[in-house]
RNA sequence: UGGGGCGUAGCCAAGUGGUAAGGCACGGGGUUUUGAUCCCCGCAUGCGCAGGUUCGAAUCCUGCCGCCCCAGCCA
């Protein structure tokens, strides 16, 4: 981790803690991230992730990975492991990992405590019977009628609905809370649920499952979490996070704090959307290259400091908001930038024959693994009669502006010489094969000893030694910025080239390239060496992103 | 329709009664053997709108408008 790593910016959570710290109201920061294991975790968790861990970090307090495992038909212990591991991956440790399964045996404790207060009542209303009995927003719902059995017979039938003997949806604990309340979350909201089924965790100990209002805040009582924070769209909760906790005895009152999720223009950061990408096989997996899933951007190229600056860039709020996919790729740019080594490759070539060099033979040249850090060394290139350059560097009639290599004009060969366009070879088709151009011998190097002037530098590659490799290019995943937001649909937003594969030409050092490590293609961007796909001598790259380009821009 | 939130530049975002930080994007200039990087400069007489309070309002009050969330035995 760099030392220069941006400070993290203060924001109304940091504020509320400063003030609960100041007043004395908590003394030590406890903050838990509390994922569902059923899917991949994305970079708006990350935003999360960062949040929590953060803090925790900063205040000198303690962040737990908590499984909220209530459900056992959606969730999966395949997807525990790789959540661990993306965290990991982020840079974050957590002080322990619990489960909200953990507590399930309190939990149950405090559900039994609010019977006896009277606060809480087995329900034999049919799902669909409740729902009707909720009533419409600007109508109070009407009460259940059995919101008013005795305390021993609520006792009863819970501890029977526990015990198993009744059917997955015959039955539910609800919380008597009040049928009028213009939020519909304090209409006797279910607490428990019977669901006949094994959990990754406790097995068949169970067949009851409690809710996720139920479970939650006195999950969060149960660490001593001070500062429960979670997405918006749980505002309406916070009343039943706190009636729970009021109305039970936890062993300790935390508080709920919402903030915004993170979205991102040309993606979705839902994990139902992203479980159908997969799913319906739109894309290779969750760690597809192309997925915002944490596995997905590590696959790309991303780095952990680059999200982690995404994160602290895009700040904490309680205001829906997309960011640009522009500040995510501009974090990748900055820190590979600084990081990763410089190499030449062609990716669509043209093939460049040097005339006036001796046929059959070669030299070795240097070039700078980095044109700011020496530090970082330097490496051979060969170069000879033929070569290899990138197509869209030659133009046969190009515009006044177009800086690189074109009939009668002299260009540099990046690190090698200064050549100049004699000729423009064709096929029957009309379709240009190959230039033939001359080099100065005297400017080796790339130099220019008598100060002339040159418009353009390109790169190339040595023909008969340039390694032969795939190259995947990928783009956006979807072609508007909120996929869906005007044909209804998501998938009918998917970008159609979001993945391209080429064979591309490599200077030979490149066939050595590690799996997991990253180089910038010089002139085209910053590229991965595709951790599962590469064999050695045979690296695959995943195309990170690429180089900001004035010259593309300008010509759109 | 009832309730809960949110509106500061193209996109994020500081600001908490004393006269609009910062980042990204964008525009201009400089350096450059990557049209990259880097370095300068510019970019809200304005804070959703309309009134009001005040010497002074993005900040306080009133009214309106817009957007998001909520009627799972999901989280």
């Amino acid at each position: 981790m760099s030392k220069d790593e941006t400070t993290t910016p203060a924001n109304f959570i940091r504020q509320i803690i400063d003030e609960d710290l100041a007043a004395d109201r908590v003394s030590q920061i406890v903050t838990r991230f509390p994922p569902e294991p059923n899917g991949y975790l994305h970079i708006g968790h990350a935003k999360a992730i960062c949040l929590n861990f953060g803090i925790a970090g900063d205040y000198d307090g303690v962040c737990y990975l908590r499984f909220d495992d209530t459900n056992p038909i959606k969730e999966e212990s395949r997807y525990v492991e790789a959540i661990k591991d993306d965290i990991h991956w982020l840079g974050f440790q957590w002080k322990e990992i619990r489960h909200t399964s953990d507590y399930f045996e309190t939990l149950y404790s405090r559900a039994v405590e609010l019977i006896e207060k009277g606060l809480a009542y087995v329900d034999d209303l049919s799902m669909e019977e409740i729902r009707e009995y909720r009533g419409k927003w600007n109508a109070p719902g009407q009460e259940s009628p059995y919101r008013n059995r005795p305390v021993e017979e609520n006792l009863d039938l819970f501890r029977r609905m526990r015990a198993g003997e009744f059917e997955d949806g015959s039955r539910v604990l609800r919380a008597k809370i009040d049928m009028a309340s213009s939020n519909m979350n304090m209409r006797d909201p279910t607490l428990y649920r019977v669901r006949k089924v094994t959990h990754q965790n406790t097995g068949d100990e169970w067949c009851i499952y409690p809710m996720y209002d139920f479970a939650h805040c006195l999950s969060d009582a149960e660490e001593h979490i001070s500062h429960s924070l979670c997405s918006l769209e749980f505002e309406d909760n916070r009343p039943l996070y706190d009636w729970v906790l009021d109305n039970s005895s936890p062993p300790s009152r935390p508080h709920q704090y919402e903030f915004a999720r993170l979205n991102l223009e040309y993606t979705i950061l839902s994990k139902r959307k992203l479980t159908l990408l997969v799913d319906t096989g739109k894309v290779s997996g969750w760690d597809d290259p192309r997925m915002p899933t944490i596995s997905g951007l590590r696959r790309r190229g991303y780095t952990p400091e680059s999200i982690r600056d995404l994160c602290d860039r895009v700040g904490v709020t309680k205001k829906d908001s997309v960011v640009e996919m522009g500040v995510l790729e501009n974090t990748i740019r900055e820190d590979l930038d600084r990081t990763a080594p410089r190499a030449m490759a062609v990716l669509n070539p043209l093939k460049l024959v040097i005339t006036n060099y001796p046929e059959g033979e070669s030299e070795e040249l240097d070039a700078a693994n980095h044109p700011q850090k020496p530090e970082m060394g330097s490496r051979k290139i060969p170069f000879g009669r033929e070569l290899y350059i990138e197509r869209d560097d030659f133009m046969e009639d190009a515009p006044k502006k177009f800086f690189r290599l074109t009939p009668g004009c002299e260009v540099r060969l990046r690190y090698a010489y200064f050549v100049t366009c004699t000729d423009v070879i064709k096929d029957a088709h009309g379709h240009i094969t190959e230039v033939h151009c001359t080099y100065d011998p005297a400017t080796k190097g790339g130099g220019s000893p008598d100060g002339r002037k040159v418009k353009g530098t390109i790169h190339w590659v040595s023909a008969p030694h340039a390694v032969e490799t795939q190259v995947r290019l990928y783009d956006r995943l979807f072609t508007t910025p909120v996929p869906g937001k005007d044909t209804g649909d998501f998938m009918d937003d998917l970008n159609p080239d979001s993945a391209v594969t080429v064979k591309a030409f490599l200077e030979p050092a490149l066939g050595a390239a590690e799996p997991g490590s990253h180089f910038q293609f010089e002139r085209l961007g910053y590229f991965f060496v595709d951790p599962i796909d590469s064999a050695p001598q045979r690296p695959v790259f995943n195309r990170t992103v690429t180089l900001r380009d004035s010259w593309a821009k300008g010509r759109k």
